[in-house]
DNA sequence: TGCCAGGCCCTCTTTAGGGCCTT
């Protein structure tokens, strides 16, 4: 789907893992998707999934995700075929997309899938446009800009939702403060990727050619 | 049980080091 003004559409993405790198054989335990579309969450996607080792207690306490209930959670395979069918050809953001992005890569491997959508990452993105926040982790950006949040941290879906207002914040701000119109997703990408001293000529380029 | 990474980005930089982010 084109972005037309007020319908920039992708689906934000987070996982909760095993730790921080598929490369040393972590895995993930949960996932929650949401898609964003015409300014604002209209799809929800989330599952717990069975990582088939034992998680430390360490992740027991970070995410309040229990060995018992992974027992009984689905196999990754198949939340994985599900995330793959809920994702479609959806450009993705998530914050500090690296991250997300390895694990997604990883996962998708195991059931033979390479990944072709686009990521954008949040933070980039936040760093640039936010640089005086007190700093740019997920639950501080959505205190500092007030945003929606029903006080759960640490769970895929809800920071999922974090990151959805988040990205739907920095669209106003850049609409109402810079007069870009429409914001795209190639935007937002390409705001992440843009060395910080040239933030203000980037933004005030894609300003005039929005007009 | 505790450990493991990787990319960005700044500076006391570029033949490097360390903090920030994610779990």
């Amino acid at each position: 789907m084109p972005n037309t003004p007020g319908n920039f559409t992708a689906i934000v993405i987070d996982f909760e893992t095993t730790g921080l790198s598929p490369g040393y054989g972590d895995r993930t335990i949960e996932v929650g998707a949401v898609l964003i579309s015409d300014n604002r969450i209209v799809d929800r996607y989330q599952s717990l999934m069975n990582p088939e080792i034992r998680v430390s207690g360490f992740i027991e306490n970070f995410t309040g995700i229990t060995n018992a209930m992974l027992a009984s959670a689905p196999p990754i395979i198949v939340v994985m075929n599900q995330l793959r069918a809920f994702i479609g050809n959806h450009h993705l953001v998530a914050h500090n997309a690296g991250f997300d992005s390895r694990f997604l890569d990883a996962e998708f491997r195991r059931i033979d899938h390479t990944r072709t959508n686009e990521f954008a990452c949040s933070m980039l993105a936040a760093r640039r446009l936010y640089p005086e926040a007190p700093n740019h982790r997920l639950d501080t950006l959505v205190a500092y800009k007030r945003l929606k949040s029903d006080g759960v941290h640490h769970r895929a879906l809800a920071d999922a939702e974090m990151t959805a207002h988040l990205c739907l914040q920095m669209i106003v701000d850049l609409e109402t403060g810079y007069g870009i119109r429409p914001v795209t997703f190639r935007l937002i990408q390409q705001l992440a990727k843009v060395p910080r001293k040239k933030v203000h000529d980037f933004l005030s380029k894609s300003a005039c050619r929005g007009k």
